[in-house]
DNA sequence: CCGTACGTTCGGTATATCCTGAATATCCAG
DNA sequence: CTGGATATTCAGGATATACCGAACGTACGG
């Protein structure tokens, strides 16, 4: 690997470990396909990042789940070859449809099971039952905004933050 | 703790933790300062959470950095006294404009530094140096885009997809 | 100027995560 | 079927992270 594909993997590994999207190696795998004109083998991947085989392939499985990567077919050949995608477009569609959602629901889901339980324990005193129904209701209208913002956002609508403001507001 | 405080805690913290944003801590502590009337002090957290009140004070930290608690005076006591902050909106532009602008600034260097280095190592095929500009070109492009649109984003302009599809393309 | 009630820092330890090499599974050519 | 080349799984070791309790620093009340 010349000095050139060694910065530039580098400092897309180091941009991508803290992003908290993808892990750093990750991104150095990123980085080395990216750069390279012709899709390359596991061996290949591992060689050059100096990596085991068996870690690059668990690590780029992730790549491809979430279409960072792509794998090809070589001709000729009976290894897998991998190249990187180039639409990022689609992965920060991607990675906002699913991950983003999934914390959305999460809390959704929590402040549901949260209100039945405190409807369950009506032993509460009845300011701070109040005081507790309010914040529910806050977090949840925040949520659902986020979340109908996400699915116009992964359709090709455009996301104005004023409406998260005023909906949220309180 | 009773049962329904047990319950939003958890999962607040099972949504904070695989997002990435914050730590599993870190979503239980904000879960339970925000289920609280009243602000709460390191020793009231500690204890409610079963976590030792060190860990409490360096983990509720990077909260109070992300704006997602505030840190209150409470006449008569001495303590420090924490509450969850409601402007989600706010939290949101803050964890855009620093985390997710820190990864594009930091790729957007990486291309830079990498296509000087190009230059620099003359003796690669016209071919395959091609090919890496045009590469280094798209990144930059997208990146560039990207930061624009989390600008306006965080300035309260509204972000349409076509946008970045349309410049990113190539 | 003490003494006390705090918050923070620090060294050590537990826990989780990353990574590897060997073992296993899978696929295909002959 | 068999053999070899390949990807994947797995158990263990290495490395980083989370967490605790004690020591330290600091500010305030007396």
């Amino acid at each position: 690997m010349d000095r050139m594909t060694a910065i530039f993997v580098d400092g897309v590994g180091a941009g991508a470990g803290p992003s908290g999207l993808v892990s750093q190696l990750q991104g150095r795998i990123f980085g080395l396909l990216y750069l390279n004109p012709a899709p390359m083998s596991l061996d290949d991947i591992a060689a050059q990042l100096q990596q085991s085989k068996s870690n690059i392939s668990t690590t780029i499985r992730g790549l491809v789940e979430w279409h960072l990567v792509r794998r090809v077919d070589v001709p000729g050949s009976r290894k897998d070859h991998y190249e990187a995608a180039t639409d990022f477009w689609r992965v920060m569609q991607e990675i906002f449809e699913r991950r983003f959602r999934w914390m959305v629901r999460q809390v959704m889901a929590t402040v549901d099971e949260t209100r039945n339980v405190a409807r369950s324990e009506g032993k509460r005193p009845k300011s701070e039952a109040a005081f507790v129904d309010a914040r529910l209701d806050h977090m949840n209208q925040f949520f659902t905004t986020l979340d109908a913002g996400i699915s116009a956002f992964a359709n090709g609508q455009p996301v104005t933050p004023e409406s998260f403001q005023q909906k949220a507001a309180r």
